[in-house]
RNA sequence: GGGCGGUUAGCUCAGCGGUAGAGCGUCCGCCUUACAAGCGGAGGGUCGGGGGUUCAAAUCCCUCACCGCCCACCA
């Protein structure tokens, strides 16, 4: 993988970066300016460039929505991992977008049409959809302006819009494709009516409810009324319905054909109750024989199993409901005629008890379709539709899937992804609405089909000359939004046309991000049309993420009006807060349930981080003036602060140069090493995807580390003016900058131009991993120099002292000499002053590698701290018992890693070491 | 009816085979000249129950329980 360093010497400036920094840090001040810069001097991709291509496509909103959670969390998600690959040298495309949203836009604009007491049929067509585009002009980018304080680092260049030209056409050459491969077919099918808004839904488009209702058993009287009895009684048949007042529509009645209590009465016919009308007996497999009474009457223009069975028994299907839900049609007896389903069937069942042929009715669960949109209960219709056989274009998906071609994380939603395509049944597309793609499709007087031919496409049959003669009509329904959608990754590129150069450059994407709740929907979908229209997946990698949730761990909804503006988040915290939220939370798929105090945590972090940089600047500030040597370090610690100066290394070598100082403490040492480690950590957690795991391995190193340890250890020398640790705190500093910038982008760029730089730091390159820099002896040292403070300052708390108190320790143990190396750390963070021996009775604190000793006075409640001192003898005691345990076992040795049971001698030995330490501290009460 | 996820410190969550962690909250002490959105010190868990595999289990397997989600043409 190439990795070309974008960072580039800066130019000399007009003014120094010597500006205070405010003392708290203030998002307010600061984002404005740079989410308004990402905006308008956007991350444009360069689609000629030799860089290896890395591009996510937004998952497009509705341009009729607002942003909410699930957005902010998919495109905080995104930006980190652009924003990432971008410092590594990829070309980096952020395609962002939105999508029109068919059913949920045209309901907005009809809301605001009825308000106005009109409807869009009083517009006609064409007014109404003028009518949206203009509400769409002027509302419906609402939301990328929203998503632009979020501070994505999109490329607004590339802005597209599922209705735009390209896009549109996109949609029709898929749809004249399919149809003339024979996969896109227009047929009489049973489809989901919705009928509040008078439209078929897609299965997918149903949320299955389970509700109390009622079974009913019914007699239907044989047409022989001396047939020996089956289920009931004789020269009668029971069947069980849920839906009796769809008995006008029935066709027959269907029993399984090896259940021997109907066999004689298969080939029969039976009377509907309230009717003369005859249906035959059939036998289906279809039929459960345990369930109910084992017969049920057949309405195959009511019920898609019964449409099934319909069909395999060569049944008609009329309908006596329409698509208003009234019961309609010249089957249906007068009193019932025009009556509304649900009402009609009160009055069905009242008549059938008085008719007497109600046998039984029971509380029944029944699972029915509410149509997602307006939760109203969908009516199962036959109607002639288009649909896509969808089966093939599975079969490749799955195909490429058992390659290896598209990896999903987590993993397990590779199987659920796998399942529904193996279940899948056909799409229907067509949907009876005005806004979205009108289907190019057209029907002469007889009602022949016509569709464009794949080598003239955009030639409307109407007006292809050959037709000239015919009288042809458009159909008048628009495709399901889906079927647009799901051609995003590639029609925002430029296809169909493959030869452009961002279809060549950039397509297949790399990764797609987004919730696991649009699995079926849109991500399956995409993977389909990809396989089928440009023979690739379109992704390499699905990213999903959880549902984001309220603090009760519900879903939001506006229904439930729990919802929680992301704006308002914005507002509180500051953007790099929520980010840190969004992407700290972001882990294995889990659903996230809304917390502030991670929002709390976020905007302290950033705080936290001012603060370490304004402390930085401040010393490097007060140090410059006094450098006065030209050395390349010298010049890299000045022009943080010195106008003109310019920086004379490029940032990843400072730290390589720096490993050679003799000036470098051992706080300096240290630092880097971690820093070097802690690289390597996150790159390889991000290149996992594991974007939560980053940023806390970063949270940690930044706040426990660098500046609960570093900033303090390195103190002394930087009042003395030590170059070696002025060069290190920049350095480490503006590395840190680096690494935290995917995650907050406002605060690592506003900072990073504090320290200097001219150029935003989101073009700079990513820190790399650097072996040379590992430093073990640094690390171990280190470690008994925190070893050591923290004892210091356990007694300085156990005698009572504030912190700004001095005492008098003295160091013993095995690593006392490095301690005592480095007194003037020590004595600096621990605000002690270290002698050689103490005269007296001493209360000590053991750590590992050393023993803190301080003279045994003031305030000292010496029994609980005799108390403390035992408990934790025992503890340690346990320890060794433990280690010692495994030790004896011969399994253990025999079978555990060598350097597993190497690592139990080595705490054996510091433990006891401890403990030893520890019982001769005792030994003096 | 199938499938999946969760159950770890008071709360919200990481960790997912080798010494139990974080943030917040609690207790004690500090405006220590980067930060009180902070600093230091302390307390707090038999990792839902029960079996099993392994030298070693919060982590793997089986099973049960309770929460939650998805899919489904038993009328």
């Amino acid at each position: 993988m190439t990795n070309p360093d974008t960072t580039t010497p800066d130019q000399p400036q007009e003014t120094a970066s010597t500006v205070a920094l405010q003392k708290a840090f203030d998002p307010a001040a600061i984002e404005p300016a740079w989410a308004a810069r990402w905006r308008s001097e956007p991350f444009r991709a360069d689609a000629s460039s030799g860089k290896p291509p890395f591009t996510i496509v937004i998952p497009p909103p509705n341009v009729t929505g607002n942003l909410h959670l699930g957005h902010a969390l998919d495109n905080t998600l995104i930006d980190t991992l652009i924003r990432y690959k971008r410092m590594q040298g990829f070309e980096a495309l952020y395609l962002p977008g939105t999508d029109h949203a068919g059913i949920s836009t045209q309901v907005v604009v009809e809301r605001q049409l009825r308000e106005l007491g009109q409807t869009r049929f009083d517009l006609g067509r064409e007014a109404f959809l003028e009518r949206v585009w203009e509400w769409k002009a002027q509302s419906g980018g609402q939301i990328l302006n929203q998503l632009t304080r979020l501070g994505v680092s999109a490329d607004w260049t590339r802005e597209r819009f599922t209705m735009d030209e390209g896009l549109s056409k996109a949609v029709r050459y898929q749809f004249i494709r399919l149809y003339h491969e024979g996969l896109a077919y227009r047929g009489e099918r049973i489809v989901n009516w919705d009928p509040a808004a008078q439209t078929t839904l897609s299965d997918l488009e149903i949320d299955r409810e389970v509700l109390k209702g009622k079974m009913y058993t019914l007699r239907y009287r044989l047409e022989n009324p001396q047939a020996p009895a089956s289920n009931g009684e004789a020269g009668e048949i029971r069947i069980a319905t849920v839906r009796p007042e769809t008995i006008f529509a029935d066709q027959a009645i269907a029993v399984h054909p090896e259940d021997e209590r109907f066999r004689h009465l298969i080939g029969q016919r039976a009377r509907i109750p309230l009717t003369d009308r005859l249906v035959p007996i059939i036998a289906d497999e279809a039929v459960e024989r345990e369930f109910g009474v084992g017969a049920l009457k057949i309405t195959p223009a009511h019920d898609p199993t019964d449409f099934e069975i319909g069909e395999r028994h060569g049944l008609a299907r009329p309908s006596v409901i329409d698509l208003h839900g009234n019961l309609t049609s010249d089957l249906v007896p007068e009193p019932f005629r025009g009556m509304e389903r649900f009402a009609a069937r009160k009055a069905v069942v009242k008549a059938l008890t008085e008719s007497g042929d109600l046998v039984e009715e029971r509380d029944h669960d029944t699972a029915i379709g509410l149509s997602e949109r307006t939760k109203v209960p969908v009516e199962p219709l036959v109607s002639t539709q288009w649909f896509v056989h969808v089966k093939p274009l599975a079969e490749r998906v799955l195909a490429g899937l058992d390659a290896g071609e598209i990896n999903i994380t987590p993993e397990r939603y590779a199987k659920v992804n796998r399942d529904w395509l193996l279940g899948i049944r056909d799409w229907n597309i067509s949907r009876q609405l005005w806004w979205g793609h009108q289907i190019p499709a057209w029907y002469d007087e007889e009602g022949n089909v016509y569709v464009p031919d794949l080598d003239n496409p955009d030639l409307d049959c109407d007006q292809d000359p050959r037709y000239a003669h015919l009288k042809l009509r458009r159909d008048p329904d628009v495709f399901d939004t889906w079927f647009s959608s799901n051609l995003w990754p590639f029609s925002t590129l430029g296809w169909p046309d493959t030869d452009c150069e961002d279809y060549r450059k950039f397509y297949p994407t790399q990764v797609l991000v987004t919730g696991y709740d649009i699995l079926f929907f849109w991500v399956a979908r995409m993977e389909m049309a990809g396989y089928a229209l440009t023979g690739q997946a379109p992704f390499s990698t699905v990213m999903l993420h959880g549902l984001y949730l309220d603090a009760k761990g519900q879903k939001m909804s506006k229904s439930k009006g729990n919802g929680i503006d992301p704006l308002e988040l914005f507002d509180e915290y500051g953007v790099d807060a929520c980010r840190f939220a969004f992407t700290s939370l972001a882990t294995g798929g889990q659903d996230i349930r809304h917390d502030p105090r991670r929002f709390e945590q976020g905007r302290n972090f950033a705080n936290k981080l001012w603060n370490a940089a304004r402390f930085a600047l401040l010393r490097l500030t007060e140090a410059a003036p006094g450098l006065s040597g030209e050395d390349e370090l010298t010049r890299y610690v000045r022009s943080a602060v010195k106008a003109g100066e310019g920086e004379p290394l490029r940032s990843r070598d400072v730290l390589t140069r720096l490993r050679t100082r003799e000036d470098l403490t051992l706080a300096d040492r240290w630092i880097i090493s971690r820093l070097n480690a802690v690289t390597a950590e996150v790159s390889a957690q991000l290149d996992e995807y594991d974007i939560g795991a980053a940023i806390r391995t970063l949270y940690a190193f930044t706040w426990d580390e660098f500046c609960d340890w570093y900033i303090e250890a390195a103190k002394p020398s930087l009042t003395a003016g030590q170059l070696g640790t002025l060069a290190t705190l920049k350095a480490v500093l503006e590395h840190i900058l680096k690494l935290l910038h995917p995650f907050l982008p406002f605060i690592t760029s506003e900072l990073y131009a504090h320290l200097g730089h001219r150029r935003q730091l989101a073009l700079h390159s990513w820190p790399q991993f650097d072996p040379a820099l590992h430093d073990a002896e640094a690390t171990r040292a280190f470690g008994a120099l925190r070893a050591a403070v923290s004892a210091a300052r356990s007694l300085k708390s156990e005698l009572g002292l504030a912190p700004q108190d001095r005492l008098d320790v003295a160091v013993e143990g095995e690593l006392s000499g490095t301690v005592t190396e480095n007194a003037r750390v020590v004595e600096s963070i621990a605000r002690v002053t270290l002698v050689p021996n103490l005269a007296g009775r001493s209360l000590s604190a053991v750590e590992q590698g050393v023993t803190v000793r301080a003279p045994l006075e003031g305030t000292v409640d010496l029994a609980d701290w005799l108390a403390k001192q035992h408990k934790r003898l025992a503890e340690l005691d346990r320890q060794i018992r433990q280690a010692q345990g495994k030790l004896n076992n011969p399994g253990f040795v025999a079978r555990a890693p060598a350097e597993v049971v190497e690592e139990e001698r080595r705490r054996i030995a510091d433990f006891g070491a401890q403990k030893e330490r520890l019982e001769a501290v005792l030994a003096q009460f």
